[in-house]
DNA sequence: CTTAATACGAGACACCATGTCCAGTAAAGT
DNA sequence: ACTTTACTGGACATGGTGTCTCGTATTAAG
C-alpha cells in the first residue's frame, strides 16, 4: 500500500493519527477479535473507504498502530551499562504489555495461516525487538557479564519467550517486578554458564 | 455447559467426534480465524443447533478438540529418568505445534478480552501442562540434576516461554532437534545455577 | 406399547460486518 | 481554470451469527 505520485490532494496525516488512535482504544475496550473495520471507521470519524485505501485489513492497521505506539517506550537510551539497559527495555515491555498484549497476540494468531503477513510481522516488530535485546546482551558480553561461550541467540528467545509466556498466559501479574525478576534470573544463569 | 438429566435421548458422541475432528480440520486449512460455526457444522454433516446447545463459541469447540488431542501425546509415560522424560513432553509437544500452535494461539488471543474463558483455558489446558514440566522438574532435583535452590516456578515459564516464542514467532524451523536444544540449554543452566 | 423428555438434522429469520462501488466535495500541483 | 488524488457518506450483495421452529430419532418410565 504504497503512494509515490506527488500529484493531487496529499494523504491526511489526521485521518491516519485518527484511525491508529481509534483502533488503540477499540482494542482496549472490546479486545482484538470484536475489532472491525467498520467500528474503526466510526469510532475515527473517517470514512470506511478511507480505510481500505490504506490498509488492506485490520491486522495491518493494529500493526502500524503497535509499532508507532512501541517505538518511543519500548526503546530506551543506550548507556554503558549493558545490564541496566536489559532491565529498562523489559520493564518499558511490561509496561507496554497491556495494549500490547492483546494487539501482538492477535496479530500473532491472524500470522499463522498468512505467510505473507507472518513475514511483515517477523520484520517490522519481532526481529526488531529480537535484536535490541540480542545486541544488548553482545555489548554485555565484551563487559564480561555474561560469558563468552554462552549462545545468544537462545538466550534471546528464552528472555523474549518468558516474558511472552506470563503476558499471554497471565497465572502471574504482569509488573516491573517481574521484569526485574527475569532479568536477574537470566543473568545469574549466564554468568555462571560461561561453558 | 452441563447436561445432568438421565432422562430423554442421550447425547450423541459420534456427532461429538464429528464437530470436533471437522473444527480441527478446518483450523489446519484455513487458519483459526477463518474458521466458522457454520462451516464447522457443514463439514462435520452435523446440525447448526447441535453445536450451540454444547458449545458457547468455537473457542469452546477448539478448546476442547485440542485438550483432546494433546492429552495422548504430548504426556509421556514418566520414567525414572526425569531428563528423558521432560525430553519427551518437549518433543511431544514440539511435534503437536503444527496443529496446536495456530489453535492456541488463536485461544490466547481470544482470551484477552473474555476473564472467565482465559480462567477455563488456564485452568483445562495451560496449567496441566505446567503442572507436566514442574513435576518433571522437581523429580530432577531430587535426583540431583538441578540445584536445590533454582527457581521452579521461573524456569516452567522460561521453558514453556521459550518453546511458545518459537512455535509463535517462527524465525527458526520447530522440530525435534529444537526440543532437545532447549532441553539441554535449561538443564545445562540449571546444573550450575544451584546458587 | 404408549408416553414424556431430550437430542438430532434442516432450514428460516433478523442482524451485522465485509469489501466494493459510486457520488459529491476538498485540497494539492500545473 | 483544470487535473489529479484524497476525503466523507451512503448503497449494495455476500456471508456468518445466534435464535427459533419443524419433523424425526432415541432413550427411560409407566
Amino acid at each position: 500500500m504504497e503512494q509515490t505520485s506527488a500529484l493531487g490532494r496529499p494523504r491526511s496525516e489526521p485521518a491516519r493519527r485518527a484511525v491508529l488512535d481509534a483502533a488503540l482504544r477499540l482494542v482496549r475496550r472490546d479486545g482484538y477479535q470484536a475489532v472491525t473495520i467498520k467500528g474503526i471507521a466510526e469510532e475515527a470519524g473517517v470514512g470506511r473507504q478511507t480505510i481500505y485505501r490504506w490498509w488492506n485489513s485490520k491486522r495491518e492497521v493494529l500493526l502500524e498502530a503497535i509499532i508507532d505506539l512501541a517505538r518511543p517506550i519500548a526503546q530506551p537510551e543506550p548507556t554503558d551499562d549493558p545490564v541496566h539497559d536489559l532491565r529498562q527495555i523489559l520493564r518499558g515491555s511490561f509496561r507496554l504489555s497491556p495494549v500490547a498484549g492483546p494487539i501482538i497476540s492477535g496479530l500473532m494468531a491472524d500470522a499463522t495461516n498468512d505467510p505473507e503477513f507472518l513475514a511483515q510481522l517477523q520484520s517490522e516488530l519481532l526481529a526488531r525487538r529480537r535484536a535490541l535485546i540480542r545486541e544488548t546482551l553482545e555489548r554485555a558480553q565484551r563487559a564480561g557479564t555474561v560469558g563468552e561461550g554462552a549462545e545468544l541467540n537462545l538466550v534471546t528467545d528464552m528472555i523474549w519467550g518468558t516474558m511472552w509466556y506470563r503476558v499471554l498466559s497471565r497465572h502471574a501479574p504482569v509488573n516491573e517486578a517481574l521484569a526485574d525478576e527475569v532479568t536477574d534470573a537470566v543473568l545469574r544463569l549466564l554468568g555462571s554458564a560461561g561453558k
